[in-house]
DNA sequence: TGCTTCATGTAGATTGTCAACAGGAAGGAT
DNA sequence: ATCCTTCCTGTTGACAATCTACATGAAGCA
């Protein structure tokens, strides 16, 4: 795995969360959004975004249309559905969940 | 993904910062430490963990040695290598950086 | 005409996890 | 003696998400 990977899993919530926050977005913006939010620290690779996006309008979390960028180019468009935002505050809570489990785990003091 | 499952990426380090902070532990261990930690919110498939302590150990992060549990059951006991310290560190520094990320993005408002 | 940026995708391989199966040995209960 | 439960270690096959690499096309500028 290298630095720049995402997390397996955190990836469906950062994007649900990027339409929550930002609204209807295209796919090359929200990669753009995510890097920029991490301080270029992530960087989503296209063979991981656009099946992911797949998956996710399958699921019905989020809907698309095509239409033009700010740039004039043709451009799919996503936003959330009323069922992604329930499923982003369910992950929502997973994840603070998730991290307050490590968080616990690793507080604790290692071996002298 | 039910309620009880690890997110994937995180067993290892989970697994290194146990034995870090608990010392030589056998699997059976490991997985109910944390397992106690989370308060029963993750169990560990052993179709995870067994394989998972290989992958570490051919990795030279752990090393293991046959010996006898508290309940005189044969067991193997694994403790981490010096390596595997410096993996834990390195890990432990990736977690963070992605929880910081997730953190600054899900402290965005949503779209009124 | 050619180059760069924007933007969308697909294919194949790899990896980690899951569910399910399997078994042996210790210790207590009947 | 026998049975049952707990402890403890594994394996197998399937699945899902990600990665790398490849591929395309249009806008806009030089």
């Amino acid at each position: 795995m290298s630095r720049t990977d995402v997390l397996q899993g955190t990836l469906d919530l950062m994007v649900l969360k990027t339409l929550d926050a930002a609204g209807e977005m295209h796919g090359y913006g929200i990669a753009q959004h995510i890097q920029m939010i991490s301080h270029d620290a992530l960087a989503l690779n296209q063979g991981t975004l656009y099946p992911a996006l797949l998956r996710l309008e399958q699921r019905g979390w989020i809907q698309s249309k095509w239409g033009k960028s700010q740039n004039n180019r043709r451009a799919r468009f996503y936003s959330l559905t009323r069922v992604g935002r329930r499923q982003l505050a369910t992950e929502t809570r997973n994840w603070e969940r998730v991290a307050g489990i490590m968080q616990r785990l690793l507080d604790a003091p290692g071996q002298a």
